[in-house]
DNA sequence: CCAGTGGCTGGAAACGTTTACAGCAACCCG
DNA sequence: CGGGTTGCTGTAAACGTTTCCAGCCACTGG
């Protein structure tokens, strides 16, 4: 028993005194007679039986596993992510792999390329950069992919965007309308493409507004609380009125950098953040974000994987792009400075 | 070719002229002739060879993946132990599959028994509670598991625990010691391991610092930041002037509730939470919490799960424990009321 | 020059399934 | 009563690897 004792669809035929195929047949539920039926169902209880997976892979050429790769399992984002996704493949019987690469590139190749060992069927990847390599290894993996991100045009892959362009904008006009002219801009790293975009929608917004940009009024850095905590440190010298921070991350971290330094929010500046993550309610106060849809993004990735995987859609078939809508979702951190509110008791 | 183009082993051996067994040793770094290997390695890189995992895994009888079973992957908690377990995991050449149980019992039996299919190797799971039919499923399980958590005397299985008993009453006894006597108590539910043994701490330290167990202080809610904001608003009637809570989300929760009330925060009430998770330096003001060693829980069973696995120790030997001493952080929100820092400009 | 040795190699079995195919009995109908 | 159908069953091949074993060749040492 070189199997370390598991019984096999061997033992159960040798116990219910059939072959094995009708014991595959009877446990897949295809007809047999009454009898037969019955001794196999029995000698498979009394050994405890569970079918092997692996041996059931290689047969079907399937592993009913899907991989989900995100930059980072800490950031609340790729958690929404992870469970508008979770629920999409759980109901179509796949078990969902999930890899963090820390957003190293090298890593999202790796998990590219390892599509080729069979592992699961399909990807759904969350790329914080695009390289040449990212596009030359999408197109020859060896697998369905959907890609959770900006592609560039031309790309023959699924993907589903956000318009963060747009959500940027949004929330820079927000700002405005409610009385600040000094918006700072707290962004991720610019060579990333969320980073990019960002950008992009802030100087758009600032240019609609009248307003003009102000490279001392921006600071790129980590999408993360602590560097937005100290990006905040240096933007205090500038005293903006209001900080829009690339995500909720960098804006909780800014956030607590001024309540520190006894500025109140939102009186004297105003705080917003980006992609309404649970950290957004969980702030204080809390924060005005940006909804780039995250679980609708997984949710919708999730379903076009599936559509490729079950459809058996011919692998040359068009892509298919969504993009998700941003919307501003307004909480106490950006109260205009002339509301009632604002009227503290001192 | 009904393997979807993919190539073999067998279409490297056709191509480099030789048997399939050749081809094996070369890729496996075994001995053979420096022409064979020349071929072999060529026609493996001119056709994209990439080995199936599957085929390997059902030869080998390992698949060189393992598997973390949690609650909840939107807890901080979990993440810092998918951190810490990942990278123990990952140097010696594991993978890694994530499953968020969701907190229902019944997935994590179906998680335990799914360990006989065989799709990875060994099993950590972090369960909430623990039922006659978890231990007879852990005793029963087909291959090698850890829990962490706390587990009855005399199962036979290897498991991490927290001492959450103990770590509950470092946190009351500092809010003690920072003069409060109104000491309120939000709770996870009472009949999850966690809650019990939280709750025990809490009733010890109350007796030692004599003051007297008071239930109209204490409420049993969910674990997350909502059920934690709705426990306080139910609180405030009693006027505490300090809430512990059993974790950093309740406490963030909490903190909400009570500064939207116009409470300050520690002058009025302290706060204090558990697990000292990123969320707990990220509130405001930054949380006082009591770390269990969540990295530190991931990483020893990790450890222990890859030692049983490595040294193939006997199925029956003895099972280990280790128990993770509990630590208090102190930050802003128990600042004691008569500290300077407190008497504001008003 | 021959037996022995050692390095490489190929054939074939094995891992646990699913499934195409053929065999076989029982039955129905003409 | 014979030929066809039907319903079930078993044999064996296949999935892509790894690995045991035996064979081959070229040496080496006596």
């Amino acid at each position: 028993m070189p199997n370390g004792g598991q019984p096999t669809i061997v033992s159960i035929a040798a116990r219910a005194g059939v072959s094995i195929a009708s014991v595959s047949r009877v446990l897949n539920g295809q007809g047999a007679r009454r009898d037969t039926t019955e001794r196999v169902r029995r000698a498979a209880a009394e050994l405890g039986y569970v079918p092997n997976a692996v041996a059931r892979s290689l047969k079907g050429g399937r592993t009913r596993q899907l991989t989900f790769a995100m930059p980072d399992i800490g950031n609340p984002v790729y958690v929404a992510m992870v469970r508008a996704i979770q629920a999409v493949t759980k109901a179509a019987g796949y078990r969902l792999l999930l890899h963090s690469t820390d957003a190293v590139a090298e890593d999202e190749l790796a998990v590219l390329r390892s599509l080729g060992d069979r592992t699961s069927d399909g990807l759904i990847i969350c790329p914080i950069r695009i390289t040449d390599e990212h596009i030359e290894t999408l197109i020859t993996a060896a697998g369905p992919v959907v890609v959770i991100g900006s592609l560039p045009p031309g790309v023959p892959v699924d993907s589903v965007r956000a318009d963060s362009v747009a959500g940027a904008a949004i929330a820079v006009r927000h700002l405005h309308a409610t009385g600040r002219r000094r918006i700072a801009f707290i962004n991720g790293p610019s060579d990333t493409v969320p980073g990019h975009n960002r950008d992009e929608g802030y100087r758009t917004a600032l240019a609609e507004c009248g307003l003009t940009y102000d490279e001392r009024l921006v600071v790129h850095t980590d999408f993360d609380i602590d560097s937005g905590a100290a990006a905040a440190r240096r933007l205090l010298t500038e005293a903006p009125d209001a900080v829009f921070c690339a995500n909720d991350q960098l804006a909780l971290g800014a956030a607590h950098t001024l309540l520190a330094r006894g500025l109140r929010i939102p009186e004297d500046v105003a705080v917003a953040g980006m992609d309404d993550s649970a950290l957004a309610q969980a702030g204080w106060p809390p924060l005005t974000s940006v909804d780039l849809g995250s679980s609708e993004r997984g949710r919708r990735a999730a379903e076009l994987l599936l559509d490729r995987l079950e459809n058996a859609a011919e692998p040359g078939s068009a892509p298919r792009t969504t993009t998700a809508p941003p919307r501003l979702v307004v909480r106490g951190s950006t109260a205009p400075a002339t509301d009632p509110r604002s009227a503290r008791s001192a």
